[in-house]
DNA sequence: GGGCTTGCCGAAACCGGTTTCGTAGTCGAT
DNA sequence: ATCGACTACGAAACCGGTTTCGGCAAGCCC
């Protein structure tokens, strides 16, 4: 017990080190220490050096807010979660802040968070940010296509980094997991399984990652020598409800697919529900293969194939780019990718049953 | 287009209006429009009115940072994730957020957020957000018996807020959900069903909550006249899977229950992965009743029934609290509850089968 | 009416940094 | 030896607020 309360109370008890104590110590003014660790070019190598040893020494670290006053800079991250959206994101969420944090802390940056319904909201919470210099740049999670965010930060002079591409790259710096990658890849898994008849159920045509997801689907098709039937092709399915009346509508059709491809966890869960009232079995009876790799899931039985993105990763990639960009590097420069990871489940193997036989389940199923 | 470009063009040129801009306009120094905004008692009131209202009518807000640097306090409220834990507390994470953004930025406060592992990094996380003055108050979610944060905390002379009651709860300030009627209201729940048998499967003794909700638990079966068999009683169940353990243990018992009460709606979806090894229809053959109120639950068949938490208050009230306890108050007078809010699923009803019943299913699954 | 409070505000210091400006030294060139 | 250019740093202004200090004017008392 003493050990730790004498530690602490050492802590409380010195109130800080400011830049007048190092100046102080090394006999010089505040404003040479300052030049010399902020590594301005009219100070000799030797006092640098001197300067920044006993800086380091004496546990000396600028106050954030002092120098924001001047600078305008107070090494602050912003980031504002849309809360009006459906469940997707969240899982990720707690991955995302870890990544973000992690990475910003190791250069003494700091994350602020705020919360904002969509459209105009989002708007005006950005510009509140910025007018009370709260950040000094933002990470944009959900990347739209031509999106309104992204405007008013470049309008305002704001510098940001976008999670996900855009479709005119200028000036933008972004981090994005190839998402049309695994989507080929998926059908490509499918195909190899014998799969030829495969249906695509894509996310909201208003994201960005929607387009590149069907890209891909299309780029697999090709690759694999497969037709793609338009009747199987359905979207905008981000929850396990929209997913499971896609898949109904799928099971359906005229000649109705063996194989299944979802750009969104969420929505294969609900392939799931479709099958289980169609009375078949995901896996066997008809294949499903999913993105994103929500825990819910691996959960499920038998646990989704899916291509899982690591949210972790995403936010130090996003913070890292984000504080270059601050410092000022050019955005072009800023563009990172990663791929998405297959994790193999148990909802896809080669294909158990025929069109035929589907159809006919989910006609006696009462699917019409 | 026109129409906002020229207002963000606007919003952009004019840089912000600065305390010295308002003490212009009025034709007094900015030491009285200071003294005036922060209703200091040598102000006239007539004065004091003229400074508030061209102020506001300027659209001057103070520049938090600023004051900061004088004051100290930068209007701020700090939260540090514990990132190192299962599952729980993610899917509320964005309501909370929400919460706590939402109700801070009605006064004009902000959220930094930080995560680290439990233990000694917790603090030093804590420590350092404290050291570079990153916020002048900390929620702390997740409150333990005898929690080490509230120690360092203290010592620093540092406000906070806790997310859940403590044991010694001198001079602390807190929110929280009563669990314990929830358990208890979930016991009589099951009594008016008809059960007679029930076992209780507990969080993690670590928490605070995990007391309160085993007292609520039992206080219930005592209200019903029912005796509390020890051996039905298990805890540290904080994932799917020890949920799941905990419930195949009980299962296995001499005289298994008939229903199941949890702590944790996590450890109550093992009962159902449980239940189905076992050849047992939650909801008819087995009773489950559980507290959180997790989305997953929802999506379970049957829905589980549980009392769900609303996190987005919880947040909300946390950081209403915090604000107040920094402005000074003092903290045995900032103390809130609230109720969980039963939603009935489907995974509980009258007794379908007897302790033997299920015994000799537990015995034939294979169960031992 | 003179001395003493008291109310109210201006002037200026201050917080902890950054940045501008000016100037001693140093050095090489003439 | 003189001069100019450069180097490296001290002095001081500055950022946008808060807070201390001091003094003027009005009000009070005797």
């Amino acid at each position: 017990m003493v050990m730790p309360n004498a530690k602490i109370a050492t802590l409380s008890a010195s109130p800080r080190v400011r830049i007048s104590d190092v100046a102080d110590a090394l006999g010089v003014t505040k404003g040479t220490v300052s030049r010399a660790l902020n590594d301005y070019p009219d100070i000799s190598e030797t006092t640098r050096r001197r300067v920044k040893r006993t800086a380091e020494a004496m546990g000396y670290r600028p106050l954030a807010q002092a120098q924001g006053i001047r600078t305008g800079r107070t090494r602050t991250l912003g980031l504002v979660l849309q809360t009006d959206i459906e469940g997707a994101s969240r899982p990720f969420l707690s991955d995302f802040l870890a990544g973000i944090t992690g990475a910003a802390s190791a250069e003494f940056w700091t994350l602020t968070v705020a919360t904002s319904a969509g459209g105009e909201e989002m708007l005006s919470t950005l510009q509140r940010l910025v007018n009370e210099r709260k950040s000094d740049g933002f990470i944009l999670p959900r990347t739209l296509e031509d999106d309104p965010r992204m405007k008013l930060l470049r309008a305002l002079d704001v510098p940001f980094v976008l999670y996900g591409r855009v479709a005119d790259p200028d000036r933008c710096a972004w981090f994005d997991i190839l998402g049309e990658e695994a989507m080929r890849d998926a059908v490509l898994r499918l195909a190899g399984h014998g799969h030829r008849r495969i249906g695509f159920v894509n996310g909201a045509a208003a994201y960005n990652f929607s387009r590149l997801r069907e890209e891909g689907f299309r780029a697999g098709m090709a690759d694999a020598g497969l037709a793609v039937d338009e009747t199987l092709m359905l979207g905008e399915a981000m929850s396990r409800n929209a997913g499971r009346e896609a898949t109904c509508r799928l099971l359906r059709a005229a000649v109705p697919p063996t194989a299944i491809v979802f750009a969104v966890d969420l929505a294969a869960l609900g392939a799931y529900d479709a099958a289980q009232s169609a009375g078949l079995a995901v896996g066997s009876d008809i294949s499903v293969i999913s993105y994103d790799g929500i825990p819910e899931g691996g959960w499920a039985s038998p646990p989704l194939t899916t291509f899982s993105v690591d949210s972790r990763i995403a936010g130090e990639c996003l913070a890292r780019l984000l504080i270059r960009r601050i410092r000022g590097e050019d955005p072009e420069s800023l563009r990172e990718t990663a791929l998405a990871k297959l994790q193999p489940g148990g909802s896809d193997g080669p294909p158990g049953m025929t069109s035929e036989d589907i159809a006919g389940r989910a006609a006696a199923a009462g699917m019409r």
